[in-house]
Formats: structure tokens, C-alpha cells, sequence
DNA sequence: TGTTTTAACCTGTCGAACAAGTCAAGATCT
DNA sequence: AGATCTTGACTTGTTCGACAGGTTAAAACA
């Protein structure tokens, strides 16, 4: 049984309140895997020693975290990990053929046209930079000659995190191996018969990042749609015409 | 000043824990408009004595409608109502709070929407008898004044269906199972209170389910967006702005 | 060996006490 | 007379101890 750090964190943004100093503590260490679902937490009067507060605090503290269903108490027996947030909640069968690629591609369009919605209204500075940097890199790619299939992805992932929805960011994790196949064929279809083409796409992504920076939703939006609209007819046109 | 209710519900739903039906005691106050945004609720030890129970179940509460956004306490001066959820709030019992809630319905418009778009395109014969089945269905239950949140899925469930691309079916799935894991179900009897609701909920549906019908696809985008908008405004209330 | 009992431990609740903070009324100053 | 300061009553935040009700594993019993 894994006990819970015997410290309160020091960092600048933490409540004033105590139970909402151990909520955040016993909910942190949750999430990063100390717990797994049916794990008993230690005692509420354990967790008071090792946090040197009392006992009325810590009820407090798993109150909420029973209220929002991470926990369960059970009088008597103790108080168990129940859910971990977070988590992914998603996760996809394995696709089959190019109609299920189309499918991903239009599943992509709804999804990630939302995310950079979001993600021009919310984005903060590190999140800009962090696209920008994907950006960047990926130019690098194009400029070497390289494939860079990893670097698109992260590009877009960038993105999906600066909409700050994890429904999103987990989602978009859920359809990694889709999106790597998709992303796959129209970047070396790109390289090896059109390098035209990569400054297209580079332009498109340039787009999208110049609407999130200024902030422009509606833009940013209908750009990134009209991206991956335009991956879907790239690789569509790369291959038989599906069922 | 308003004073809270001087006895706790004795319906055959009320959670067993004390600082539970504490909780939504005042959030019941609160929500059917006892108090006004900026009011100042009673004190901890008035409300102990009011409903015959402890200052640490009081507390307790109070710290779960806290972390909920819905009041605020200033040490000293009192405990205040910052922001009043609407009714929605009540059934959907939010599972990590408002943020929680706002991110689960910013996810489900945009991929919804998507979702009925594509079902005004691609609906079978079939698709559409299952979509008026689950419409129809929900029409009896507003008839016999029950409120079936399964039902409610359903309705959802069938147009995701009829966007024939099984992705978004599996991630709405995940989704339904995501929310409402661990979710109190309880207060589904303070819907019956207001059929003015319903029956505006219901045209929604009906609003969705015709541009589905005649394959009006943008048509169908927006009724579907603006239906989970709607939602969320319903589940959310007015508010004072956050900071 | 299977069943029952028991003791240690756990959560749920209560109540008292003290710390820290608020705020309005009264006292004091200009 | 108006502005400022003081004070006391009240409030929330936290600690502590006690008891009630429940769980569970070990010990006792048949």
C-alpha cells in the first residue's frame, strides 16, 4: 500500500484553505499512478500525522473528492480510489481499411476544427509558443527533406492542449495511431511526388497558427477544417476510390 | 434574509450521508431562487441548529457548494451565494464541478453537432425510425412527468448512429459512460417541477429530428449545437463572471 | 475444519475550545 | 459635525476528544 508524500506543496498557487491544500494533494497523488482504481487510501487519521492537520480537514478533503466520484468511503472498512480523472475515457478499435481512414479524417475535421476554436479564444503564451515551435519544426523537416510525420502530430497536439479541454486533448490521443496512418501516406506522397505540395500544407498550417495568435475563433476553425478536408482529398487522391 | 427550510427532505432518493443532503438542501434553496447572487446564507451554526445536525456536517456542505463555484466564504463574515446553477445542475450532478460540466458540453457540441450533420446526410430509413422511436419515447415520459436521462441518451445515441461513422458513436459512448459513472441520479424528481422545461426541450428534439429528416444538413448542425448550448446555459445559470 | 466471537480499527457524527477575521456601534479626535 | 479609531459580538477555520455504527481478521469454540 503506497502511503501518501508527507509534505504539503509549497508552490505559489496553492489554496489558503487546508482541506482544499489536501484535496489537491491526495488528488495529485492519484493521478500520477500512486493509486490504482480499488486501492484503500491510507486512514483519515494517518493522513492527518502525516500532514499534520486534523482530522476534520482530511474528512473535508475526501468529501469532495467522494462528491466528485475519485473516491468511496465505506464506514468501517476505509476510503478507496474509485476513478481516476484524467484518465483516457476513450479508447478506439483499431481501424480497417481506407473507408475507416476517410472516417478518422471526418471525425478529425469535427473534432479539431473545435479544438482550434478553443484554442484561439483560451491559448496563453506558452501555448502559442509551443505551436509556433511545432511549427518551426516542421519547417525544419520540410527544408531536410524528412517525412516528419511525428512533428505534424505534434503540431496538432499543440493545439488540441491550448484549447484547454482535455475532452479533446484525450480524444486526439485516442485516434494517435489513426491520424499517424493518415498523416503518413500525404506527407510521403508529398515528398516523393510533389514538393509543392509540402509548402501547401505548410502554408495551411501557417494559417491556422497566424488565426489562433490573433485570436480569430471562426478562422481558426475553418482553417484547421479546411486543412484536414484537404489531408483527406490529398491522401483520397492517393489512392482507389473507396466502397 | 431568507432562512433555509427547517427540516431535510424525507423523499425515498436523499443520499445517506448528512453533509450530502446538507448539500443539496442549500442547493436546492439556492437554485429554486430563495437567494440572490451576492445574499448572504445563514450562519454554520444557525444551519446546524435548523436541521438538527452538527457544525462539521454544516462544513462540509458548505465546502462541497464552495468548490462548486455556488457559494463563497469570507472568514468572519460569512458564507455568500456567488453564482446560482440552473435546474440542469441539479439532475447532472457534476462530477468534478462546473468545469467539469462546462468541458463535457463545449466536447459535446462540437462532436453533436458534427454527428447530426452527417445523419442528415447519410440517415437510412432505419436511422430515422430509430431517432423517432427514442423521440417518441421521450414524449411519453414527458407526458407521464418521469424524466429519463437513459432515454435522454438514447435520443443522442440513435443520431450518432445515423452519422454511419463509428467513431463518433464510440467516443460519445465513452463519453455517456464517462459522465455519468459514479453520477447521483437521485434528483431526478426536481425536473418534474417545471414542464414549461420539458416541453421546450422536447421541441429541440423535434427541431433536430425534422432537419434530420429532410437531410437539411447545416440545418441540422446548428438545431443540434444550439440544443447542447441550450443545455449547458439550462445546467449552468446565471452567474457572475469568474475571475 | 467450519462457525462464531471478539478485538482492533475504520468512517460518520457530535460538541467544545481556540485562532483569525469581519463589521457595526460607540468613543474619541479634529 | 464629520472623520477616525476602538471594541465587542459574531463569523469562519482549525484542532481535539468522544462516541456510534460498521468492517475485518484473528482467536476461540464446536
Amino acid at each position: 500500500m503506497p502511503r501518501l508524500a508527507s509534505t504539503i506543496s509549497t508552490t505559489a498557487t496553492e489554496p489558503s484553505r487546508l482541506p482544499d491544500r489536501i484535496y489537491e494533494e491526495i488528488l495529485e497523488q492519484i493521478v500520477s499512478g500512486k493509486f490504482s482504481v480499488g486501492d484503500r487510501l491510507p486512514s483519515e487519521n494517518q493522513i492527518g500525522t502525516e500532514y499534520k492537520v486534523s482530522r476534520a480537514v482530511v474528512r473535508e478533503a475526501l468529501s469532495r473528492l467522494a462528491a466528485d466520484g475519485v473516491v468511496v468511503s465505506r464506514q468501517g472498512a476505509g476510503t478507496f480510489v474509485h476513478r481516476i480523472p484524467g484518465r483516457e475515457f476513450l479508447r478506439l478499435a483499431p481501424i480497417g481499411g481506407i473507408a475507416d481512414l476517410m472516417r478518422c479524417f471526418e471525425f478529425r475535421i469535427a473534432l479539431e476544427g473545435e479544438a482550434a476554436y478553443l484554442a484561439a479564444q483560451r491559448r496563453t503564451d506558452e501555448n502559442l509558443a509551443a505551436i509556433e515551435d511545432a511549427f518551426k519544426r516542421l519547417e525544419e523537416a520540410n527544408i531536410a527533406g524528412e517525412v516528419g510525420v511525428e512533428l505534424d502530430i505534434s503540431y496538432h497536439v499543440a493545439i488540441a492542449r491550448a484549447s484547454r479541454n482535455n475532452l479533446f486533448m484525450q480524444t486526439l490521443d485516442a485516434l494517435a495511431v489513426h491520424t499517424f496512418n493518415g498523416m503518413n501516406i500525404t506527407r510521403n506522397l508529398s515528398l516523393t511526388s510533389n514538393r509543392k505540395r509540402l509548402v501547401l500544407v505548410q502554408e495551411e498550417h501557417r494559417r491556422i497558427l497566424e488565426a489562433i495568435r490573433v485570436g480569430d475563433e471562426d478562422l481558426a476553425r475553418r482553417e484547421m477544417r479546411t486543412h484536414i478536408d484537404n489531408a483527406r482529398h490529398r491522401a483520397l487522391g492517393a489512392s482507389v476510390e473507396p466502397e
